[in-house]
RNA sequence: GCUCCGGUAGUAUAGUCCGGUCAAGUAUACUGGCCUCUCGAGCCAGUGACGCGGGUUCAAAUCCCGCCCGGAGCACCA
């Protein structure tokens, strides 16, 4: 491919690091989607970009809010391989919560943080007027007394949360007095009941920024406030904030990409699972032959800016469909058959059906017709809507009248002279194999295709003719097909 | 409501920082034609955009002001 032009603006202050670490950092609550995997991409390749180092960082510090599903993780290494992503380093937030409690009980002893015990109503009621709360000034021995509270059990859940100290009249409200620990004493599927306090996003990811020596911050608008919360946490402890760069949000038309919408779908029923091709998942789209240059290549062309884009599917598989157009097999499929019997076949025919027209050289499927071998196969609704006495032509073979809806005969060989009317695809009786196609919309369609693919490598993109690209699977010497696009 | 961020054709993007070469380029979509024994690909042509209103300037998509529209955030979520 030659689509160099999309190159991405260089990163903010690359001289001052000697190497660019990057993260992406997801929150393994489910499967990656379209809107993610810009971030991973995008951090990727500017990794790439200055042979920096790229971190994958799993978020999964909210055991009751957004609980971490054991399947993700597995899922998301996945799909960024798939994506074509390596990463240098791998760390687990779940695994490091000795080191936010050593900096939470640090940020107390500077005085820079505290914990409030006050009803979050009452809390929320002071803070938009600017007041402290009765906690806030307690003395710091107070303080650390509480964290140990809150560690060992003696102080309830919801009863007590580390506050992290703001200017009290900051003029968004959005910022003043951001929690920082929580008591969440629900299992956690990685480290079951071993902790019962649990960073915030905040406070872990921060903490974590700096500690893996994060240089360049991708992320999108919606951490514009969380990047100022963050950025108090640095100026107390005496770090220096990295560059950060604000995306916006990523949509495809027609396509919600929220993970707990889609995870309530799959517990609905109305989609199978998180690969369901109606969903904007990686592993969706991967399942429906979208490649991972063609992501990779729409991310790119949307670039880094801070507005908000919708990818349109049309330019999707527009990408797609040139990379995948040049190195498809073509086979013959046939929807919904019928067999119709020719009479009048004067000799025998020898049809070649090239595996690809632009590629002669990769051989045809041959196939013998004539006055002992005249029944084919053709789709009911390409003969259906044709009108008595109408000619059409079998692809690389002749052309029939249609006589009736049950009568067809011979017409003639040469298809100059029907150049205007219908070619349709068609198969010998008896040969082809039953095969299932999942479409765009969930729905499933059935029909017979030449049983010459067998010969080929499953999972595959294919290209039936007339029809469009597939990608095939083989499941116990079934064949499953999910739609790719035209 | 408050805080912040955006606004180039249907979609996406280039140009905006450092005004002129932008009567705005590219991709895709759309329309027409060519080619092709696929409703695929390829080739050629065409339609189509600087949110609005002021201002500065010889000159504004680019700078300034106001407005309008869109989005995000305002969780003991990430």
């Amino acid at each position: 491919m030659k689509e160099e032009k999309h190159l991405l603006p260089p990163l903010p202050n690359a001289h001052k690091y000697s190497k660019i670490r990057v993260r992406f950092a997801p929150n393994p609550d489910f499967a990656i989607h379209l809107g993610n995997s810009r971030a991973a991409i995008l951090n990727d390749e500017y990794a790439k970009m200055y042979n920096g180092i790229f971190i994958l960082r799993f978020e999964d510090t909210s055991p009751s809010v957004k609980p971490p599903m054991l399947e993700a993780y597995e899922s998301i290494r996945e799909d960024l391989k798939w994506l074509g992503i390596n990463w240098q380093e791998e760390y687990i937030q779940s695994q490091r919560l000795e080191i936010y409690y050593d900096y939470a009980k640090r940020i107390i002893e500077l005085d820079k943080a505290y914990i409030c015990t006050c009803k979050p109503e009452r809390f929320r009621k002071l803070l938009i007027s600017s007041i402290p709360c009765p906690c806030r000034d307690l003395p710091v021995e107070e303080h650390l007394k509480r964290w140990e509270g809150m560690l060992s059990g003696a102080i309830k859940r919801g009863e007590a949360v580390m506050r992290i100290k703001t200017e009290l009249n900051h003029p968004n409200p959005a910022v003043r007095e951001w929690p920082a620990m929580r008591i969440d004493p629900k299992p956690h599927p990685l480290q079951g009941i071993k902790y019962r306090v649990w960073p915030l996003y905040n406070f872990a990811c921060a903490i974590d920024d700096h500690l893996m020596g994060i240089t360049h911050i991708l992320r999108g608008k919606e951490h514009e406030i969380n990047t100022i919360r963050q950025m108090y946490l640095y100026k107390y402890f005496g770090w220096e904030y990295p560059e950060v760069i604000h995306y916006g949000r990523l949509k495809i038309e027609g396509t919600m990409l929220s993970k707990s919408k889609m995870r309530q779908g799959i517990e609905e029923g109305k989609f199978m699972d998180w690969s369901d091709p109606r969903l904007g998942t990686i592993a969706a789209l991967r399942k429906r032959g979208i490649l991972p240059e063609t992501i990779r290549q729409i991310i790119l062309e949307v670039g880094i800016k801070p507005s908000e884009a919708t990818i349109s599917w049309k330019n999707l598989e527009a990408i797609n469909r040139k990379i995948l157009d040049p190195i498809a097999k073509r086979f013959i499929f046939i929807q919904d058959p019928i067999a119709i019997e020719i009479k009048y076949i004067p000799k025998e025919f020898q049809a070649k059906i090239p595996l690809h027209p632009d590629h002669p050289e990769w051989g045809n499927i041959e196939y013998k017709i004539g006055p002992g071998s005249n029944i084919v196969l053709v789709q009911s609704k390409d003969i259906s809507c044709l009108s008595e006495g109408s000619i059409f032509r079998l692809m690389n073979l002749f052309n029939v009248k249609k006589i009736s809806s049950s009568e067809y005969s011979f017409f003639s060989e040469d298809i100059l002279a029907i150049k205007k009317f219908p070619i349709i695809q068609w198969l010998p009786y008896g040969v082809g194999i039953e095969i299932s196609i999942i479409m765009r919309d969930g729905s499933k369609i059935k029909g017979i295709v030449d049983d010459h693919i067998l010969k080929e490598d499953f999972p595959n993109n294919f290209q039936f003719y007339r029809f469009g690209f597939v990608r095939l699977y083989k499941v116990n010497e079934e064949l499953i097909g999910y739609y790719s696009h035209d």
